[in-house]
DNA sequence: ATCAATAAACCGACCGGTCGGTATGTAAAG
DNA sequence: CTTTACATACCGACCGGTCGGTTTATTGAT
């Protein structure tokens, strides 16, 4: 049992709630180390700066989706079906801990202006557009999809969870959110299914 | 010829082009003035705040893709060539001078936060899914389309639509994204149609 | 078992600098 | 003389990060 790692999580997982409530730049380091009843001494002991423990929770992240969609994608499932359960994880996957939705927007947000995020976020977004590509192809294979541009397919479904996840984030009350990912990926996977 | 209202649009673009660099966070009102050339004294004459400033770009920026989408709509096309052509002003509606789009997110990620932005985002937001929603309610109408819901069909383009941007956004250069969203577009509109 | 020695973990006052915003002054126009 | 359209100087709050020092845990010799 190890005191320092807990302290060190402890700061992670406030900064991850201010962070999602205030937005990174508006979050402050002090404000961090009181939310997380620590000084400022023990926060720059354990990481050596802000913006590292942003691209942590940025690794840690973008880490727990990728399992995720492995988990589901290697079901023995047809492929449409794969689709809708991927969409149905959809929500709990971005959030890891409640209303840490908004985290998405934040790391989107920096990932576009600083390299060093930029670099972090790029790969795996990179495997996820390929990872839809592929799966479209395994579909037309298996005979579920008809014949059409893979690639193409792949980054509409990989667009439309982005777009719902943003729309999520300006409008939460505005509609069931799951049941309307739900709903959109349906109709665009039943336009795509062999007649 | 209104020397102050230069001077009041000059501060505005210099914001936006800064804002759209940096963020709105990063993005200091003497950084602003200094870049438009005018003095602290000239910022707040015009402007009672910060924010003001953004919220005046914001409302300049939601305006202008409404009319645009006014205008194509009502173009005497068949319905599946004006979501087409949708698709091909939508880069250029969204960054109204070169490199704004990042403005985007900027809007979004203020109004996912901030009340006021919030306020002024909304209603123009439910009525571009409303749009879509009766874009696809005629192209149903006129047979284009095979019977659907047409709500959740006006949803999904609007995701589509909002993936894109932020894609393009996170990595400008990885793809042709005029080119991409248009062939995403036409892949889910080809579903759609009537065989 | 005890205790000195060392390292790890942590504290909080403090620093230079930047922030949005304000107060005051002034030159020109009417 | 008043109003408009600015310019300049300045304010207190707050920022991320540092630093000298204190507490706590671990180790090794006795």
């Amino acid at each position: 049992m190890s005191r320092p790692n807990d302290t060190r999580n402890h700061i992670l997982l406030t900064a991850q709630h201010l962070f999602a409530h205030s937005g990174y730049a508006a979050t402050g380091v002090a404000e961090i180390c009181q939310a997380a009843g620590v000084s400022k001494g023990a926060f720059y002991y354990h990481f050596p700066s802000k913006q590292d423990v942003f691209l942590e929770l940025l690794n840690r992240w973008l880490a727990g989706i990728e399992t995720a969609m492995q988990t589901i994608s290697q079901q023995d499932q047809p492929i449409p079906q794969i689709f809708l359960n991927l969409t149905d994880m959809l929500p709990s996957v971005v959030q890891s801990a409640d209303g840490q939705l908004p985290m998405f927007l934040e790391y989107w947000q920096q990932a576009s202006r600083d390299p060093l995020i930029w670099q972090a976020m790029i790969d795996p977004y990179r495997r996820f557009r390929q990872f839809f590509t592929l799966l479209v192809q395994r579909g037309v294979e298996a005979g579920d999809f008809r014949p059409m541009e893979a690639e193409a397919a792949g980054q509409v479904i990989l667009s439309l969870a982005v777009g719902l996840l943003l729309q999520s984030l300006l409008d939460p009350q505005g509609a069931d959110w799951p049941a309307l990912a739900r709903q959109s990926v349906g109709l665009v996977i039943r336009g795509w299914e062999r007649t």
